[in-house]
DNA sequence: CTGTTAGCGCATTCAA
DNA sequence: TTGAATGCGCTAACAG
C-alpha cells in the first residue's frame, strides 16, 4: 500500500474505500504510528498552531485571558505556541521581542494573538512592527485602530458603572486610583470615571485622581497621598481589586471605616473579592470571553485565503458588569 | 554559494572562513531570511522545545510554576509547547490527555514537564502512561518514585513550620482545613500539621481536621462545620491562603476575632495576603524556583545521549518558609 | 479509488 | 574550507 493512501486516511479524505481505510487504521493502531506534525507543517506550510505573545503570568488579567485563549484553541484543535514578554514596552526589550516573534514565525504559526497590554508609548511601535507582516494577527486590549483587529474590554464602560453606582448613593467627592500612566486599560477606566462625574455635573474632580501601579502596596500608598491632599474624599474607584484592597488597608490605618467613612469600588472581581473585609464591590470582567473572542476572530482570519480581502479590521468590545458588595454601600 | 555553507553559518559551525561567513550574514539580513525551525526539526529530529502539561490557569500555584518554567526556558533558548488539562485525574479525561500528549510528541518536543498536581488516584495511571515512553520527563509536585524525576515543594515541612509557630505561642487546639482529599500536596501539608502536633505530644487532633476544596468559599464552609463540632478550637492551619481567607470570614461572622479568639495561618503567600484584615501569616513557597529547577533538571536529561544511563530518578525538594503576620499573633 | 512523482527547507555524510 | 548527494515524513498534483 502506498504512503499516499495512508496520508489520505489520516486526513479524513473521502476518496478512500471503506475497507482500505479500515485496514490502514488497523495497522496504524497496531504499530502505534503517530503522524509527524512537523513534517506535515513543512509540506503544507501551515501548522494548525496559534502564536500567542503574552505578558508575564504574574497578573490576574493576562493570565485569565490566556486561559480563555487556551480553552478555545483546544476546542478548535489548535495548538498554542507561547511567548511571554516581561515589559509592557516591547521596544524596550527588543531582543526578547525578536526572539519571540522569530520563534513563532519560524515555526509557521498560522496566526498571532498579541496579548500584551496596550500602552501609549508602544502603540506606534507595535503598529509599525506588524505593518508588513503577512500573518493574521489579532490584538488584545489596546486602542482601536482602523487597520487592526482588536478585541478589548470596555473599561470605560466599567468605570462609568462603578462611578454611577457611587453617584447614585449620593457620593460626590469621588476619587480614583488609576493604573500606571500610559497603560491603555488604565486610561480607559479612568476616562469612565471622568465621564461619569461630568455626566453628573460634578466638577473639580481632577485633584482626586492619583496614579497607582496595580499592586496593593501602590494602592495603599496612593490613598495616603490622596487623603492628605483631600480629606473630604468620600469614595474611591480603584482601577483594580488589588489597589482597592490597598486603599481599604490605608483607610483603616487612617482611622476611616469602609464603607461608612469611605466607599470603595474595585475592578476585576478576583476570586478573593467577596471575602475581603468588607467584601469588595467591583467591576467584573469576563476575561475568558475575551480570550474566546480573540481565538474566534483569528480563526476566521486564518480561514480566509485572500489576506487582502477582509482587511477591514475593527474592534470587538466585551462589556464588564458591576458586582455590588459591602464596600460601597452607604449603610 | 551553496546552501550547505549557509547552513554552516547559521549553525555557528567553525569550519567557515571569516569572509564567507560575513558575506552570508550580510545577505541574510538583507533578505530578511529566517531559518525554518520546522524544517530543522524534521531534519535533526530535535526541536529545542519543551512540552509542558499544565493544570488550568485558574489556580495560583500552577500558574506561578508555569511562569518560572517559561522564564527559565527562554533563558535556555527553549520554546514552550503548552497543553493544559482541566481535570486532576488524567484518566477521567482520556481524550484530552491523548490529544495533548499526541500533540507534544508529534511535534518532536525534546522533553516533557508534567506539571499536573499529584493525586493518589492518578499516580498509578501516570506512571503507567509514561512507563514506556522514551522521552525525558520531569514530574512536578507528586509523590516521589524511584524511577521518576520529581521536583516538588516540601509541603510537609511547610505544614510543620506553620503548626510549630502556633504551638510556640501556646496554642494546643490547632485544627486544619486541608486541601481536597487525594491531592498529594494537600496530604503533605496535612501530614506536616499532624507531625508537628505529635512532636509536641498533642493528641486527639483528628477531630480538628476537615477537608476543603482550595476555594475561599470552601474554607468558610469548612470552618463553620469545624467550629460547630469543636467550639474550643484555638487555631487553624489552612492549606492555602484562599481557604484561610474563608476561615477568617467565617470566624468573623461567628463572632470570633482573629487573632484574638482564633489564630489563622495560610499557605502560598499570595500577593494580597499582607493586605488582608488581619494580614495573613502564611507559608511562602518559591514557585518560581520550582519551575526553574524543573527546567534545569530536564535540560540535563535532554543532553544525555544514552537514555538508559542516568535513569536514577530521584526527587528534588524546594523548601517553603514561614511569613509571620498579624493573623497568628496572640495578643 | 489508488499509485507515482516531486518538493517543503534544512542537516548529515561524504567527496572535492 | 566548500560543494554535492541524500533523506527527514509528509502532502500536492497528477496519472492511472
Amino acid at each position: 500500500m502506498s504512503r499516499q493512501t495512508v496520508s489520505r486516511v489520516i486526513n479524513y479524505r473521502p476518496d478512500v474505500s471503506q475497507e482500505t481505510r479500515q485496514r490502514v487504521l488497523d495497522v496504524i493502531t497496531d504499530l502505534g504510528y503517530r503522524p509527524s506534525s512537523v513534517a506535515r507543517t513543512l509540506a503544507q506550510g501551515r501548522s494548525n498552531t496559534l502564536g500567542v505573545v503574552g505578558f508575564g503570568l504574574e497578573y490576574f488579567g493576562p493570565t485569565r485571558v490566556l486561559a480563555g485563549i487556551e480553552r478555545r484553541s483546544s476546542e478548535r484543535s489548535l495548538s498554542l505556541q507561547l511567548g511571554l514578554l516581561d515589559n509592557v514596552l516591547p521596544q524596550r526589550d527588543l531582543g526578547r521581542v525578536e526572539q519571540v516573534m522569530n520563534d513563532l514565525l519560524s515555526r509557521q504559526v498560522d496566526g498571532i494573538i498579541w496579548a500584551v497590554p496596550g500602552h501609549v508609548e508602544s502603540t506606534e511601535w507595535v503598529a509599525a512592527r506588524f505593518e508588513k507582516m503577512a500573518i493574521p494577527t489579532v490584538f488584545l486590549n489596546r486602542n482601536p485602530s482602523p487597520s487592526q483587529d482588536v478585541v478589548a474590554m470596555d473599561g470605560r464602560h466599567g468605570g462609568r458603572l462603578a462611578v454611577d453606582h457611587l453617584l447614585a448613593q449620593g457620593y460626590r467627592r469621588i476619587g480614583t486610583v488609576s493604573g500606571p500612566n500610559g497603560w491603555w486599560e488604565a486610561e480607559e477606566r479612568e476616562a469612565g470615571w471622568r465621564e461619569a462625574l461630568q455626566g453628573a455635573r460634578v466638577d473639580d474632580a481632577e485633584d482626586l485622581r492619583i496614579e497607582g501601579q496595580w499592586s496593593a502596596a501602590s494602592g495603599e500608598q496612593a490613598f495616603r497621598v490622596l487623603y492628605r491632599k483631600a480629606p473630604d474624599i468620600e469614595a474611591v474607584f480603584a482601577a483594580n481589586d488589588q489597589m482597592a484592597l490597598g486603599v481599604v488597608h490605608a483607610a483603616r490605618q487612617l482611622g476611616l471605616q469602609v464603607p461608612k467613612d469611605l466607599a470603595v469600588v474595585g475592578f476585576d472581581d478576583i476570586d478573593e473579592a467577596p471575602y475581603f473585609h468588607p467584601s469588595l464591590t467591583t467591576v467584573r470582567q469576563d476575561l475568558n470571553a475575551l480570550g474566546t473572542l480573540a481565538v474566534d476572530r483569528i480563526y476566521r482570519k486564518m480561514l480566509v485565503q485572500q489576506p487582502e480581502e477582509d482587511r477591514q479590521g475593527g474592534i470587538s468590545w466585551v462589556r464588564p458588569r458591576l458586582v455590588v458588595r459591602e464596600s460601597s454601600l452607604r449603610d
